[in-house]
Order: structure tokens, then C-alpha cells, then sequence
DNA sequence: GGGTGATCTATTGCATACAATGAGTGCAGG
DNA sequence: CCTGCACTCATTGTATGCAATAGATCACCC
């Protein structure tokens, strides 16, 4: 979803910008001051305003009083929340997915999906390798499903979801060490989990594919909800945790 | 969702041409240069700048290959997406409050605009108070719902589907004429689901309110539909008409 | 006559100067 | 010592100048 051509000084700022705050480089709250930012990103104010106005459409900063934007601090209810919507919105495509027929291209890709998964977690231990094969292959699966269901509207809201925090399907799994036996049930019970919704998809069965993709996202929330437990071992890895705060009312 | 302070520029701009895009008065595909409209608009290119970027995120405008923006153009399939997606996300919010329970104040909020429909619908023939009534107590109707789901993923997505033509809940009913009596028909209807909806929420039945909201919107899609069969009579009284090609591939 | 090239113009992207507003600080008075 | 006011400074909002680019138009050659 950028704005410009690549190239444009817009397009840059933004991506740096975006990824300074994914990389927890700003503190929440902390007001972000168009001149220090654009003698940072070496540009001048006008690329640095749209791209902060970009942000706040994004939701990841949020406008002052006075003007002028400060680091969004995200809840560890609204990271849930999102997730929860998450699912609610996967579950729809899965479910339009399997009432309308998916085409023949579209399974093949699932397929492959579902091979490249086994291959990596059909092991006694899972190795780097393999952890990053099963990432790259867990985003794709989810990124055909939405854009396989064809529903314009979800594909946008979705990308929208995506944008926060913890709340895209690829940050959920990397909370996990790749060595954590734990962590290595839970990636073989997800992958069970796309099994069982490819077969749903298949068999044209709308509610149970529906289902199936709402109980997926479960698996994230409780890998979020581990994390921030530990958010001190995994301050290191995860540095954006330090936007999300604790709190659940 | 606006962007600063009501006083300034840039929010006055962003306004204005929200709403003359919303009054049709850009055709699909016709470019919005930045001089022309900051001569209409009485600014400068710099706050004209700023509200055409937001009302790209928005989804309003799409950006140009060579820079620049032009009008979208809506499919009848686009805005029906729009329509079903919101089913889904208000049909969540039902369940969610059926389930976890509503707030006291909640309920009373909601049995208020129970009654009012009440008054608006139960009568020989609306006239357009009774309309005008109706309409409003619907849209007060929709909001509390979402609003007292309290998933702030969910208010935000609605938020942005509600900036799509034709698939708030508010752009919906006005297509038909106050004194057409098919219109009143289906307005009656929809205040029926209105009383059943609440009736679920108030007993705890959450798959029974998510089914009766996901199945409120059909009423929605059902005119969005007739308006576009009629979109010559449409023309005069919804002028955004002409934003949506009634291509459905 | 058609196609290709060059020039020309309109429009955007970027930078910066200027104005306005709000916050923070220091001083004075009670 | 505390409070209130005024002043200063920082930061954003706005306007505009300049450069680059894409598209259109026209002329010229094949």
C-alpha cells in the first residue's frame, strides 16, 4: 500500500520510518518532530509530513492536541482484539472460499503450502532451516487465502489489520524460539490446523473451513500473550514489544 | 477521523472535498489536479496535498502512474463486498456483546432507538419526519452496537468500510423514496430484525445475534442493488450514484 | 499519409521561507 | 513560598519557488 513510486524521497521515508517503529527505535508516547526526523532520514519536512500522515492512516502513531504525532502505545487487549478480528475476517474468506469453489490454480498453491510445511515440521527437531521455511510458507498460505476469497473489501481491511503490531500472521510465529519444544508443538498443531482447512475448503464445507480459521488465530494470541510474559527474554528478539504494554483492563 | 484541529486548512479542505466527491461531482477516472482544486478550494497546493493523500488511504481517490491522483471508480461487486464485509464485522460486534454480556446503559441506548423506530414505522404511511426519524435512529442504532462491542480493531475496521459509498449503514436506506411503499415494507422488516437483534444480545444467544446482523445487511445490499437497476430515477437524488459502474464480472 | 522524433507545456515532487500557535520558563508580586 | 502573567522559543501549518518528469503537440522524414 505505498503511495508513490518507489523511488520518490516519500516512498523511502516511509519505509524507513515505518521500519524504525516496527523496530521499537521509538518509545510510546514519544512525540516524532518533523525536523529531527527529517535531518535523520535526510530529507526535508515535506516527505517526513505525508509519511507520517500515512502513519497515523496506518494506526501506528496517533495525532497530538496541539499537532503534531507521538508513538502510538498499542494495549495488550487491542493486540488480542486485533487477532480476534483477524480471525473473524480469515474465517470469512476460508468460508467464501469453500461455498463459492476455489479454483484449481488457487489449490495447487494451498497444496504446496500444506507439502512445504510437512516437510519442515515432520521432524524430530526442527532446525533454523526449517523454521524459516515454515514461516515463509505460513505467510503465503494466509496471503493466498485472503486474496484467493476475492472479496475486495476484506482484502483491504485485512491489509489495514496487518499494518498493527503482532496482529499480521507473520509476526505471531518468530515469538517462538525455533529450538523451544513447546514452541515446535504449537507450529505442528497450526499446520494440522491448515490441513484440516484446505480439506474443509475442498469439500466446500463453508462453516467448518469458517471455524477452523477462527480457532487458527487462537494459536497467535496465546504465542502474544506468552511473549508479553516474557518480555524480558524477548526484548532482544522482538524489540517492537516495547509498544505494547501489559495492561489488560 | 480527522486529521488536526477543526480550524485549520487542512481539515477544512479534507472535508469539502470529501463531500464533493461524495456529491458526484467528480466523474470515475477523472483526474484531481492539485492547482484547479486549490483555486476552488481557496489554499494553497500544500493542505490540498495533504487531504488528497488521506482520501487515498481512505479508499476515495487511487494514485496515478506518473504521480497525481484520479477519481475511482466503484463496481456494483465492489460495493457489495464492502456490504457483506460489514455484516461479518457488525455481526462480531452482536455476538461479542451477547456473549460478554451488555453494559445497563447499553441496552437502555438501544431499547431508546427501539421505540423510536417504533414510532417512525408503525403507522399507515411514513411521512418524511417519520423518515427523517427513522434514519437517524438508525444510524444511532448501528453505531451503538459497534461502538459498545468495545473490540477497538473492529471500530477501527468498520470505521474505514463506513468511508466506502454506499456501504455505511447510513447511505442504505435513503435510495428509497419515503412514500414508496415497497421502501417501507423493507424498512419495517429491518426494524423487525432491529427488535430481534436486541432480544439476543439481551439473552445471551450470541450465534443467534451474529446471524440476524450478518443477515440485516442483505436488506442493504438488496437496495444498493434496485438503486443501480434504477440508476436513471437514482440520478437526482443520489448523485454518488454515478460512482458505481454497475459492471458485476 | 503515416510514423517517429523533438520540443514544449502542464503538473507533480521537493525544499524552504514565513506565519501562527502552543508550551515552557522566568520573573515579579502577593 | 506560591501563584500568575508575560515573554521567549520551539514546532507545526501554510504558501510558494524551483526542478524534474511525463504527456501532448507539432513538424519533419520516410
Amino acid at each position: 500500500m505505498q503511495t508513490q513510486s518507489p523511488q520518490s524521497q516519500q516512498s523511502r521515508v516511509l519505509v524507513q520510518l515505518r521500519d524504525m517503529i516496527l523496530k521499537g527505535v521509538f518509545a510510546p508516547g514519544e512525540r516524532l518532530a518533523e525536523i529531527p526526523l527529517s535531518e535523520r532520514l535526510e530529507a526535508s519536512r515535506t516527505p517526513v509530513r505525508l509519511a507520517l500522515a500515512t502513519l497515523q492512516h496506518e494506526g501506528l502513531i496517533e495525532p497530538l492536541a496541539g499537532g503534531g504525532y507521538q508513538m502510538r502505545r498499542f494495549t495488550a487487549q487491542e493486540v488480542s482484539d486485533a487477532i480476534e478480528v483477524r480471525g473473524v475476517l480469515e474465517g470469512m474468506a476460508a468460508r467464501l472460499l469453500a461455498e463459492r469453489g476455489a479454483p484449481r490454480q488457487l489449490m495447487r498453491d494451498l497444496q504446496a503450502c500444506l507439502e512445504q510445511g510437512d516437510e519442515a515440521v515432520d521432524k524430530p527437531t526442527m532446525d533454523l532451516d526449517d523454521y524459516a521455511s515454515y514461516q515463509e510458507m505460513n505467510n503465503r498460505f494466509h496471503e493466498l487465502l485472503v486474496q484467493g476469497c476475492g472479496n475486495s473489501a476484506l482484502i483491504r481491511s485485512l491489509e489495514t489489520l496487518n499494518g498493527q503490531p503482532f496482529a499480521a500472521a507473520s509476526a505471531t510465529l518468530p515469538m517462538q524460539s525455533a529450538r523451544d519444544e513447546e514452541g515446535q508443538r504449537w507450529m505442528r498443531l497450526a499446520h494440522r490446523q491448515h490441513h484440516a482447512l484446505v480439506d474443509a475448503i475442498t469439500r466446500g464445507q463453508g462453516a467448518r473451513a469458517q471455524a477452523l480459521a477462527q480457532e487458527h488465530v487462537e494459536i497467535a494470541r496465546m504465542n502474544v500473550d506468552s511473549a508479553l510474559e516474557h518480555a524480558d527474554k524477548m526484548a532482544g528478539l522482538m524489540p517492537a514489544m516495547r509498544l505494547v504494554s501489559a495492561n489488560r483492563p
